[in-house]
RNA sequence: GCCCCCAUCGUCCAGCGGCCUAGGACGCCUGCCUUUCACGCAGGUAACACGGGUUCGAAUCCCGUUGGGGGUACCA
């Protein structure tokens, strides 16, 4: 079995792409067969080495390996250019003059006359090569996932295989290319449906000696609308979602469940082997669905966190980093050396609470801030009427206790119960106080990090406000 | 319009003629745990689009209807 993935340079890898590859990765590593790449540069006059190191970047963060050096399409232009001539030779192409946009109801709304097929013309100002399709017949393929599909040829007019610019076109690069590559396995995109038979029959007319290849249409993944995820509307570049702290685990393993599931039943797989290894031995081309799914990104978020809580400390910590570097607070973390420890000790409590990176800065930063910020809704909510007396309350007591989570833990539920106050309200100005959230880490590990003289510092600063304004 | 594809809980997947009073996961809801929020644990909610066949028997096969999607470029 070969394989190949072959995306367009764009700029940015689109999320059906990535799982095009990822399936067709999954189909070859299967097999025991080579996962190739193809470049689909023909259509850019300029080839930008930047726009093709995306694509690369993407696979390598997914970690799909490929096999071989990857193929650039625009390398193959003098084949391309011999296979038009040898169509145009045996007569299977022709050359045709465009029809300007207003005048194609005279030739039945199609772009080009029919009767250009006869001409017998040569090269000229503005004309195309068009492929001659045959007037009568069907063109049908035994698709791996779908079935039986025909297409009859009346319904398919003749496509353009080089342009006027002498450029070949998708359908001609396509086929010669996967030809030239000895692709056994054709896995794309349902969009890419109609284009086969023009395949097949380009495929036919060039006499390429040995088998065609066999193909798999995947369904599309599409948005909540049930439309084709789209630029403008939906989250398609694969790297926005590394950016907004999904880790690459979690993606293949998000998509690898749509269109598809595992033979066990058992969707996520924390154990990297069980991804990498493991997916690949259940899956199976025949078996992936043909109705298009969905991309729920509630999903992909538990999925995520998951794989999250599934990273040893380190891990979580090493993965962090970037998104620490990036915070606002950065230079002042970074001044104190202390303040990597301190990191360390919260993280634990960070990891079961978040479903991306991205959110972890928001749970550590009244650790680096000189004070924290505060959230207005928050602080309305817990300075109620015995706010001012419990704090003072606390303020005695903390600059007393032993300086411990467990001790302030139970000292604090101690003064709670003689202040006759509810544990859960009772915790909330303090809280505020610390971090400036409702919602947070648990109180007394954050407390014990923050250290005593600070948490003073805070409690009291705190109470004067609450005195200020009642 | 024409061509092609698709149709099981809100969502993803399982089901490949009897094991289906349709299973798992996400979501949602309830409870437990609990200093908040989470995590974890225990429950609950919810689907075979419709109509005809075929068959002793259909979610599963066939036809039609309806609905949805894709394509219809000298984009890929």
């Amino acid at each position: 079995m070969r394989v190949r993935f072959a995306p367009s340079p764009t700029g940015y890898l689109h999320l059906g792409s990535a799982r095009a590859a990822l399936f067709n990765w999954l189909a070859a590593r299967h097999m025991g067969g080579s996962f190739l790449l193809r470049i689909e540069d023909t259509d850019l006059d300029r080839s930008k080495p930047e726009l093709i190191e995306v694509i690369y970047q993407g696979l390598t963060w997914l970690g799909l390996d490929w096999d071989e050096e990857p193929v650039l399409q625009s390398s193959r232009n003098a084949e391309h250019q011999i296979a038009v001539d040898a169509l145009l030779e045996s007569g299977a192409a022709y050359w045709s003059s465009p029809i300007a946009e207003g005048d194609r109801a005279q030739f039945a709304n199609k772009a080009y006359d029919p009767a250009d097929r006869d001409r017998q013309l040569g090269p000229g100002e503005g004309r195309a090569v068009r492929f001659r399709v045959p007037e009568n017949g069907t063109t049908s393929w035994n698709d791996l996932i779908r079935g039986e599909i025909s297409v009859e040829h009346a319904n398919i007019e003749d496509f353009v295989i080089r342009r006027a610019n002498g450029s070949p076109t998708f359908f001609l690069a396509n086929a010669s290319d996967d030809a030239f590559m000895g692709i056994t396995h054709v896995i794309r995109g349902e969009d890419l449906i109609n284009v086969t038979p023009k395949y097949l029959l380009l495929r036919e007319a060039m006499q390429i000696p040995g088998a065609l290849p066999q193909f798999a249409h995947m369904p599309l993944i599409v948005n909540e609308q049930r439309k084709k995820l789209s630029k403008r509307r939906d989250d398609v570049s694969l790297m926005d979602y590394k950016d907004r702290g999904f880790l690459p685990e979690a993606m293949v393993n998000y998509l690898s469940t749509l269109g598809w599931g595992p033979t066990d039943g058992q969707e996520v797989r924390l154990d990297p082997l069980s991804l990498t290894d493991g997916f690949p031995t259940m899956f199976d081309i025949a078996q992936v669905s043909s109705s298009p799914a969905f991309f729920d990104t509630k999903k992909l978020l538990f999925v995520n966190g998951e794989h999250l809580r599934a990273l040893t400390l380190e891990e979580f910590a090493d993965r962090s980093a970037p998104f620490i570097a990036a915070a606002p607070w950065f230079d002042r973390f970074e001044s104190d050396p202390e303040n990597a420890q301190r990191l360390l000790q919260i993280l634990p409590e960070v990891q079961t609470r978040v479903e991306t990176l991205s959110e972890v800065p928001g749970y550590v930063d009244f650790l680096f801030l000189d004070d924290p910020e505060i959230d207005e809704a928050a602080w309305n909510k817990a300075m109620g009427p015995d706010a001012a007396v419990w704090l003072s309350a606390c303020i005695d007591g903390i600059a007393e206790w032993e300086w411990s989570s467990p001790q302030l833990h139970e000292s604090f539920m101690a003064l709670a119960e003689q202040m006759g106050a509810n544990r859960r309200k009772f915790q909330a100005p303090v809280r505020v106080a610390i971090t400036g959230r409702s919602v947070g880490p648990p109180l007394f590990e954050s407390m014990q990090i923050l250290g005593r003289v600070e948490v003073l510092r805070r409690l009291q600063a705190t109470l004067d406000r609450v005195q200020l304004t009642a």
